[in-house]
This record gives structure tokens, C-alpha cells and sequence, in this order.
DNA sequence: CATGAATGAGCGTTCATTCAT
DNA sequence: GATGAATGAACGCTCATTCAT
């Protein structure tokens, strides 16, 4: 695989200002993406995007300065979609126990890992970083719905002990689901009480403890 | 046209006879290791690796029958590593208390990521998985540690649910180890008593619950 | 790990559907038939071609999708010559006699062989067949003109006899012309005559006997 | 695949002396020959051939310069045992008739063939000729039987035409046997009688003629 | 003499990227 | 703008041959 030295760094060549522009960059991040997890990073060609997409490989270097910045675009669009999937079980209706909140959170996470799998996976696993921002971003928003749930528990605040622990949950929750998901177990309904335990029994013990 | 008989490929081309070869194969790996967690797999070539080596591509190829086979070598020597460091952590002695297992444990955890944390975040998220056999011992290793402090928790045992448990508390576990060595906070000792806490918690709602 | 879904290949790997495509094959085919006929199928290299060509590599893998298909282009492009060359002396006139119709046949398997006997060897000595469709429609084009010197020989025909007889002719035809080749005699006219008188006597016995 | 330049051009390194030298040749060169039959001149190796004789590949390199004399000696044996199962039907007994001669041609020829057919195939069609001089002599030896048949026939005797006449008959039965071996023939009774009465016929008519 | 580990030029093939049309 | 033919550096891998032991 021939590393060319791209002739522009920046992550979008070009606006699409036009109707017409926008929906040929929209069929071409879906196509890519489409290519992207059938075949993985490993495999993953602009030529075949391009084919896939009906467009001819020098339009995709029309929008994009190289095939990273395009991966960049599929996960921020994937990242969008996880995020929406997290918030759909975030309704501000009346939540009261922990169990609830954290049964609502735990939904959303394993939602939020059933967007596309494979897509998921090749982006978390494969497709290298360009650049931190947009998964920094995407973090920092994550985290967020992981705070909530802390603070809403009883007990009072510890700013900085509140972040550690948003963390731990965030990690554990995470890894839980993802160990899950390799093994084609999101939908057991067995983990799903146990990870619920788990999520409460810890957000307890840091108010009684 | 007559029907050629191809020639078979093993896993290993050739058992190592005399010292030097067993020198070189060492050598030849430990090389491998480094190019590997430096570059990534997507850019670790063998090129390379035979002249981080000082051998000549040629002998790479005289004990692997590809790429892959050296990457797995590297995986099983660093699993071996990192079994043998959460091992470390393990002795036999009168451990009593729900709190100094699950410490025991996070220690464990903590010290295996530590053994090569880029080289393991390669190996983990990158290589591809030539046969299951190895990482499967492995897995089976691994969680065996986990059903170990399961067991040794208090309550009456439901091999269903303990087997359950043990993969929740793997998977959270790990999830918090691998996002903290993420972002360089391995050694947070903040951290640590915050996931040994989620620990002592899930096993207490467990026996209570 | 996820299995990946390999890319299909054909034997031509893109219709040329430019001018410029078309006329680039020409000239790839053309420089390979002669790389293989000077180097020999075991020195042939795709390289070699492309610099013969004056293209890169990487033109000709647009178009065939390996060096044996490329080769195989070359040897139906051949035979299609070569056939050519047969049906030359073949047409519909007033031909009555045998050793007419005798001439007429070892005058074009002789043509066949000057065509370019070096590639000629080659293709059929030393290049393995990827498919045997094209050799075996070029067997049964080239095995009708035998049956057709056979079947208009006087004498009542007899199907499964006139096939063997059909072989043995071009089998024998075929050998003295390649040896011939092989020691430069292709134009020798006392050898012309014996191959004649080869045929004309095996015809009249077939009749008489 | 590596040409290097031999650092000798002899065909043969050193001429065996000692019995136990004469064993170890025998055994590289039966082991080799195998190994040609079994993969095809492109899949010979040297390291193959080593393993299958049971000795090193340095052993190798002390007999024969390079690979090339290694197979030229596999062709040298060959061809003796080619020629000796054509003779094996020459026997000087009371053999009077043409149709009779000709079937012991015939059939010394088909025998020749049968000695061992894929190491035969590979050796005329794919090794390259190192020297013309092994195969030249046993051309010469083996054009004088045909000769010998085409000098038994009655009719005056005519040096120049006898000679192509004997090439003629020697590529005219040697095609046909050829084509043949190709088709899984050889041993088919039909086409030994049309080949026989082929060659009958020319006889014939050269006598007549 | 025999061994077999080591060499490295060279092969077939891929694919991100460019640019004439 | 859009096209797609063309490029060529770089990859994984082979195997004839050498030479220290």
C-alpha cells in the first residue's frame, strides 16, 4: 500500500455549498462506510468506495484529501448516530430509582452498540486516528451522560472524586458491553440484570460508603 | 495440465535445530515486537522488522510462513507476559477479606497492562485473529481468575449466574483498565481504589442481593 | 473476528472503455507476446513487460488480474492466428485430389508454425493452462480440418474409426512440422513433399484397406 | 526467484569416487527426479529436493554446480531409460513383415512413453536445455532406429531421402504418441493400429512411389 | 565431507493519488 | 465539475546459492 504524502491536510477539501454537492458527498460517505465494514480498514479501497457510490474515484478526491479524512467523516457521522442512540433513552420523563436510571443508561449504551456493529468495531478497533478532536469530542459528550447519572444519585458531591468515578462506570459499562457484543451476547436479557446490578450496587456503595 | 501438489504450510516452517537459529528466532521476534508497537499493525512489514532484526527478510521466513504467524508468536509471548503478571499477584498466601481479593485482582489487571501498553493495544485491537485457539486458552485463562474471586465472595454459588458475573466483572474490569491506560492514568491511585471499590460492590450486592 | 468478504476476480478485470484503454491493451499484449516469446515463460516478468510496453505495472493489472491471464490473452490472440493462417489455404476451390487436398493441409499447419514460432513453442510447451476452454475450442477448430481431409478421402466413412484416424493424421502432421521447427527446416521442400506423401499414403490406405 | 551466477559452469562438481559418494548422487538424483514429476520445473527446489533425498542442500551443491545440472542429469537418465525400453523391443529375432516391424516400433515407442510419463512431460516441456549435446545424442540414437525400420523396408536405398524420410517417421509417430500420452490414450488398441498402419502405408509407398 | 542457517535480489501484486480529457 | 486511465513506490514472499561450523 503506496503512502502518499497528501497535498492538503485539511479534513474536507472543499464545502459542498450546492444541493447536488451535498447529496453526492452523502452518497459517498454511506458507500464508504458500507465498504468500510464488509471489508474492514485492512481492505478498505477508494477505488471499490467509489464504485460502490457510482462516482468515479476522483470525485471522492474532489470532497476529501485523502482516504483518512474520509474514515474521519464516517466516524464523526457514526459517532453522531451512537450519541442519538444513548439520548433516545434519555427522555427527561420521571425517573426516580437508581435502578431505573441506571437500566435507562445500560439501554442506551447496548442501543448505542447495536447502530452497526461491524462498523462500530472496524472504528474502534482498525481505523487509526487522524486527528483526537472529533473522538475527544465525542468522549467528552459520553462522559457527560455518565456524570448525570453519578450526580443524580444520592449522596453529596465530590467534584473531582464524581469525575473518577463517571469514569470507572463509563469504562466498566463500556467494556461490558463491548466483551458482550464479540461475543454476539448484546441481547442476553441474563447480562443485561447483571450489568444493572453492577452499575447500581456501585452508585450505592458511593453513598453510603 | 497435471495437477501440482502445493506444498503444506504449517504454523512454524521449521523447528529451530542448532543454538543459533534459536538465537535468531528470539531475535527475530523481540525485533518484531518493537516494529510492531511502534508502527502499528497496518504498517508493520517484514522488511522492516528483518532489519530491526539485523537478519535478512529471508530468515524471517525461514521459521514463520507469513506475517501473520509472526504476529501471532508475539501475541502468545505476550499473553504468557501478561498471564504471568497477574499471576504475580496471586500467591497463596491468607487473603481474607472481599477488599484485598478484588485489590489482588485490580492489581493483577493493572500490572498485565503494564507489561507493553502499546504493544497490548496492538495486539488487542489490531492484529486479526489467524486461529481462536491461542487467544481462547487465553480468554478461559483470564476469566478463570475472575470465577476464582467470584467464588471465593460469600453466598451460595449458581454456576449459571457466577459464569455471568464472571464476564460482567472481566468485561468492567478490563474496560476501565484499557480506557485508563488510554489516556496515561494507569498508575492513578485515585482509580485504583475507585474500581476496586466497584469491585467489593458488585460482589457484596451479589451475596446480599 | 469478522470475516471479511474478499473481492471477486475475473478474467479480464475492466472492459477498456476508452480509446485510450483499448489501444493501451494492444500495446501491453503485444509487448508481453514478445517478452514471453524471447525470455520464455519462466523469465517472463510482469515488469519487464511493463518497461517493454512502455506503461507501468500497474496498467497492466487494470486490465488482466495476473501474469497467467495476460498470458492467456496472448496465447488466444495466437491461436486465433494461427488459425488464420490454416484456413488461408483452405479455400472453397476446385479441389479433387488427394495429394491437392494433402498439400493444401500440410501447406497451412506449416503457415500455423511460421507465424511466430518462438511464441508458438512457448505457449505450448512451457505455459500452463489456466483454462482449458480456450485450447480446447482451438483443439476441435483445428481437429475439423483434419476430419474434413479424412471425410472427403473416397472410401465409406465410419464415424468412430475417421476420429481416431482424425487424430492420428494431426498428431503425425502436427509432430513432423514441430520437430521440423525446432531444427529451423520449416521451408525444406524435400521434407514438404515426404510429409505429403505421409498423408496421401495413409489416406489411400485407409481407402484400399 | 533469485538467478545468481554459478561459480562454476561444469555440469558435473566433482566426479564421484568412493562408493558411498556414487549412493549419495544416486540418491539426490532419484529423490529430485521425484520431486520435478511430482511440482513442475516452476515448483523445483533445491530445498525439496534436499529433504526428499535426505541429505543437506550443501550436499547438493557438491555434486552439481547448480539446479540446472541437476535436472540435465535427471534428463541424461531418463533418456537412458527411454532409449533402453525402445530397444527392449528391438530384439533381433526373425521379424519379417513390415506390418510387423512397424508394430515393434510402435510399441517400443509407446513403451518409452510409459517409463514414466509426468517426469517425461516435464522434461520435454518445461525444464529448460542447458546444452544442446544430451539430447542431441540421444536424438542421433534415437533417429537411427527409425533409420534402421526405414533401411529394413525393400526398395532401393537413397541416403538423402532416407534420412528425411526417417525424420518424418520419427516426428509423425512421436506426435502422435505424444498427443496420446496428453489424452490418457497410450495404451488405447485402436490408435495402435492406426498408427501402425500409418506407418505401414509410408513404408509402402515409398517402395512403390 | 556434510550441514543447514543465512542471504538478498527479485518476483507478482496492490492501491492511494494525480491529471489529461 | 466529473471522469477513469495511468502511475509507481512499497509490500509480502521465494529460493538458488554460500559458507561458518
Amino acid at each position: 500500500m503506496a503512502t502518499r504524502v497528501p497535498s492538503e491536510h485539511g479534513s474536507v477539501r472543499k464545502a459542498p455549498r450546492q444541493l447536488r454537492s451535498r447529496a453526492t458527498v452523502d452518497t459517498i460517505v454511506e458507500a464508504a462506510a458500507r465498504v468500510l465494514a464488509r471489508r474492514g480498514w485492512a481492505h478498505f479501497t477508494t477505488n471499490e468506495t467509489a464504485s460502490a457510490a457510482g462516482v468515479s474515484v476522483g470525485s471522492i478526491y474532489q470532497y476529501f484529501p485523502n482516504k483518512l479524512a474520509l474514515a474521519e467523516e464516517i466516524r464523526k457521522r457514526h459517532l453522531d448516530a451512537v450519541l442519538a442512540a444513548i439520548s433516545g433513552s434519555d427522555e427527561r420523563d420521571a425517573v426516580i430509582t437508581v435502578e431505573q436510571r441506571a437500566a435507562k443508561l445500560v439501554d442506551g449504551v447496548v442501543a448505542a452498540h447495536s447502530v452497526d456493529q461491524e462498523l462500530h468495531r472496524v472504528l474502534l478497533d482498525e481505523v487509526p486516528l487522524a486527528a483526537r478532536s472529533t473522538q475527544d469530542q465525542f468522549e467528552a459528550e459520553y462522559l457527560r451522560r455518565y456524570q448525570a447519572v453519578i450526580a443524580s444519585a444520592p449522596g453529596k458531591p465530590d467534584p473531582k472524586r464524581d469525575d473518577i468515578a463517571g469514569r470507572v462506570l463509563s469504562g466498566a459499562v463500556e467494556g461490558v458491553v463491548h466483551a458482550a457484543a464479540r461475543h454476539g451476547e448484546l441481547q442476553s436479557p441474563e447480562l443485561r440484570a447483571e450489568l444493572i446490578e453492577l452499575v447500581c450496587a456501585y452508585l450505592r456503595s458511593r453513598c453510603t460508603g
